[in-house]
DNA sequence: ACCTGAACACCGTTCAAGT
DNA sequence: ACCTGAACACCGTTCAAGT
């Protein structure tokens, strides 16, 4: 399994085959099906591998944004070291069991907050769908490397065929030679648990007897 | 390309191969390279006349926050729709072009807001960041079709096997019998919108003179 | 239980050849 | 410019056979 993530990251999820893995640990192709059913179930493999490496425990029994805070953070760092193992992600094969521990944690401290038990649920898919959707989307607009400049000047050269139209883009294109995707998770991510603890009226729920002034 | 898309969205995307293309269209295989140059260029056709879906006109000439509250459900909408396009998202070949008047109208209106150009940038980003996340989450946690049950089957036979120490999964899974990812899309959309409305300090851009009362 | 080697059906792509 | 058909290298997987 470590060394079909190591093909991964060097040559991308298709240069993941039996036969490269094969030769990696000195064995036979028809050698490796001892170890799995198919290749899909390879890649369920590489996957909760590659989730093991995600850092939860330094945060806990803290509070829950940090915590919150920090697994999103890890998830968008691991991911980004390793941009290859995407499209692991969307091996749909349920929750990787080394987040269980965690995701009660975080759901503890959210109760003892004031939070429903579903909405602190909401909560943790909320943040955990922010970090995988950033090196998502950061991979569908910058592409793979060091092409920032390449984008920029596509989008300047786009801008420039519709003179007028897209002028905050031109004006961006212009003012921006060097986009950090780190501003647009750093925003998100803090925009995102500020929301979370402004707690939004809950009237199924916790019907608002009293209001509490500001 | 409408084949191609069709025939993912049946057989999920390792189903689109050139011949089944052919076939379906009634051609021979190699016929196809006149339309693309390889299978690279196939996948970002598709992505670009998928994104094309999104409907993000309706929403258009409001407030920013209607216009990215829509946008981000519309792509959310779309690919639950279509979850075996998801993959194409990953497929890194810069912004589909036909978001870049919403992108520049979103940027208008925010600067509008008093908002700077960057912190405008990064809001889009991270509205569409939650919104591909939550595509992308939802099938991790959930697997494809109606296996909601069977998840939350498993997931209690994974607490089951360490009794005590998941107490509040233990306690979620045995409360909620059918989980709605609507939800959590949700209260995560409406939280980061909150979040972004709230304007964090920008000591860089726009140093703080004057402290305003709460 | 674990490994091997030959074989099969299938894939993307090249190439020479046509219109 | 657009299409064809044969061929090539490669893939995941099956199968019969070994230890």
């Amino acid at each position: 399994m470590d060394s079909a993530l190591a093909i991964a990251d060097r040559g991308g999820l298709e240069a993941v085959t039996l036969r490269a893995i094969a030769t990696d640990v000195g064995a036979t192709p028809m050698a490796l099906y001892t170890y799995f059913a198919d290749k899909d179930a390879l890649y369920e493999g590489m996957r909760d591998r590659a989730f093991a490496r995600v850092k939860l425990a330094s945060a806990a029994r803290r509070s829950w944004r940090v915590m919150l805070d920090a697994a999103a953070r890890s998830v968008f760092q691991l991911m980004r070291e390793h941009p290859n193992w995407m499209p692991l992600v969307a091996h749909q094969s349920g929750p990787p069991t080394s987040a269980l521990a965690f995701f009660d944690e975080v759901l503890e401290l959210m109760v003892k907050d004031g939070f429903s038990l579903e909405e602190a649920l909401c909560a943790y898919g909320s943040a955990m769908s922010f970090a995988v959707g950033s090196v998502l989307f950061e991979q569908m607009m910058m592409g793979g490397g060091d092409v920032i400049a390449r984008r920029l000047a596509l989008l300047k050269e786009l801008v420039a065929r519709a003179p007028g139209r897209y002028d905050n883009i031109a004006s961006l294109a212009s003012k921006i030679d060097r986009w950090s995707f780190d501003d647009v998770f750093d925003l998100g991510i803090s925009s995102l648990l500020k929301g979370i603890e402004a707690r939004p009226v809950r009237p199924r729920l916790r019907p608002a007897r009293s209001l509490r002034a500001r």
